[in-house]
RNA sequence: GCCCCCUUAGCUCAGUUAGGCAGAGCAACGGAUUCUUAAUCCGUGAGUCCGGGGUUCGAUUCCCCGAGGGGGUACCA
């Protein structure tokens, strides 16, 4: 039994192209005009014979007449055949497309009595014979599961979708030339780790056959991108997808894209700089505006962005003073956190502030200098050794980014890998070789990472992290057919 | 993990108030129509009412269990 079941009605339709010697899915097709040049440049090409291609969106059947519309990746245009025109083999031939085909037309390009840009078809090629209907053309695909698990579907019928994608593109794009307008390289670091590090998170595992060895999908890059600051690359950055084995929500997604970047010689301050600069820039250069709208909310992106500490945070939302343990511990125990009764305060602190105060921010806004026993690659403040320089970035409640000013003293390195707290497996396996890249020389840098899916969700307004990523991951559905992975 | 909500035709959704042959629009099919554009007009067909079990003369509807999805919560420095 076939995998995929087409429809009657469309499968006669191929049947009888195929007994007509035409082959329903058709090759090359050169010298096609992007359908939006054609409806902007009308003027210029007026009566001109264009060539263009796309997908049949809506289709109107006269008779011995009918008009189509079809788009592709820059628009629209309809089509106009006529039996007149282009005779009767060729006619019948047209009446077996169906909205969702793909068809390659040339033609004249002119305008209909009411004014239309349209083409005067009269040769045509069917590219593509779509075996299942597109959705309904009033109300398009409006189920989210369908739309996440069918995301070609969602794409071609939902435009604003489309439009989405193309400004997370448009996004990513940005921040990559305003990086290399400044100076810093990008580079790959390995995926496959034997020790995930880098942040404190449940790793996937997998396995290399070859080597007989357990490996782990990286949680990070963070360990990597500073061996290169070692190696004398002193501006380096890295958009890459890291893989996280915990829960999904809105805000997360088990793989997302993650933009880290470490400057040799600068601190945390030197990224809070950057990072108002960038994003910034993305919101007035790609975006249109500095203030954009999220939810009910506006947000403002116009530096400078205030910065807050994070015990006065703590004091100003929950009313806790620096040091009070007994009280976070009280007010932890109060929020149902696990361990509020044996976990360090700092860590509870850090929890607290998770859950009583971001969710209230709708930024953006730099929450600073972290207690040092929660950050243990940071540095610690000079002038107040308990805190670290570490900073969030804090927009419409979500954590955006996280940077630090980078600790690149190998002893302290291994002594606070030793005394890292929190859960037993939150805590990180020591990197030997990460300690013994230290022990040749980092240079003081800052460095930031920054979560490109929330980034783009704050930028374009949404609240599902869902919606900016094109296949989220979701419960799988299907049986997975015979050749297909099977689960362990 | 827990809580709430959703699942009816290819798509978007009604509906079964209180158990009695399953509904609309679009899409499809047949017909008319050589300038329409949410084309129009006439006609037709279309369903595992998410799955399983129970109650009942009878369940899409009520009850129980389960699945998928959405939202929340917990977890995720």
């Amino acid at each position: 039994m076939a995998l995929i079941e087409p429809e009657d009605f469309r499968l006669e339709k191929l049947q009888e192209l195929r007994r007509l010697g035409i082959d329903p899915y058709g090759g090359r097709f050169p010298d096609t005009v992007p359908l939006q040049e054609l409806v902007e440049g009308f003027q210029e090409n007026e009566g001109r014979t264009v060539r263009a291609a796309g997908r049949i969106a809506n289709l109107r059947a006269m008779g011995k007449a009918s008009f189509l519309d079809i788009k592709d990746r820059t628009g629209r245009i309809q089509l106009f055949f006529q039996l007149d025109r282009i005779g009767e083999e060729s006619f019948h031939v047209h009446q077996q497309l169906e909205p969702g085909d793909i068809v390659g037309v040339e033609g004249e390009l002119t305008k209909t009595r009411t004014g239309e840009i349209t083409i005067f078809v009269v040769t045509f090629e069917v590219l593509a014979k779509a075996l299942l209907s597109p959705p309904e053309k009033w109300h398009g695909l409006r189920d989210q599961e369908i739309r996440y698990r069918r995301r070609y579907v969602d794409l071609f019928t939902n435009d604003e979708v489309k439009a989405l994608f193309l400004k997370r593109a448009d996004i990513i794009r940005a921040i990559r030339e305003f990086l290399h307008a400044r100076g810093y390289v990008e580079v790959e670091t390995p995926m496959m780790q034997l020790i995930p590090g880098g942040a404190a998170a449940r790793p996937f595992a997998t396995h290399h056959n070859a080597l007989d060895t357990d490996l782990y999908l990286r949680i990070a890059t963070e360990l990597h991108l500073k061996r290169l600051l070692v190696g004398g690359m002193e501006k380096v950055f890295e958009i890459g997808r890291v893989f996280r084995n915990e829960g999904i929500s809105t805000q997360h997604n088990p793989e997302y894209t993650l933009l880290e970047l470490y400057e040799a010689y600068g601190d945390y301050r030197t990224m809070m700089d950057l990072t108002e600069g960038l994003i910034a820039h993305l919101a007035r250069d790609v975006c249109g505006s500095l203030a954009l709208p999220f939810g009910e909310a506006q947000i403002d992106f116009s530096p400078p962005w205030p910065r807050k500490g994070f015990w006065e945070l703590i004091e100003e939302h929950v009313g806790i003073r620096r040091g009070d343990a007994k009280a976070i511990r009280a007010k932890a125990e109060q929020i149902g956190l696990e361990g509020a009764l044996t976990q360090d305060p700092d860590w509870l602190a850090l929890h607290v502030l998770d859950k009583c105060v971001e969710d209230r921010l709708v930024g953006p806004v730099f929450i600073v200098d972290y207690p040092k026993s929660v950050c243990p690659l940071a540095r610690a403040k000079p002038d107040d050794p308990e805190l670290a320089e570490r900073f969030e970035l804090i927009v419409a409640g979500m954590e955006l980014a996280n940077a630090y000013t980078e600790l690149n003293d190998p002893q302290e390195q291994e002594v606070r890998f030793r005394m890292q707290v929190g859960h037993e497996d939150e805590r990180e396996r020591i990197d030997r070789d990460f300690l013994r890249a230290l022990a040749c020389g980092m240079p003081p840098a800052g460095g930031i990472g920054i979560g490109i899916d929330r980034l783009v969700m704050a930028l374009t307004d949404r609240a599902s992290i869902r919606e900016v990523i094109l296949f989220p991951l979701l419960k799988p559905q299907e049986e997975p057919d015979e050749k297909g992975p099977t689960p362990q």
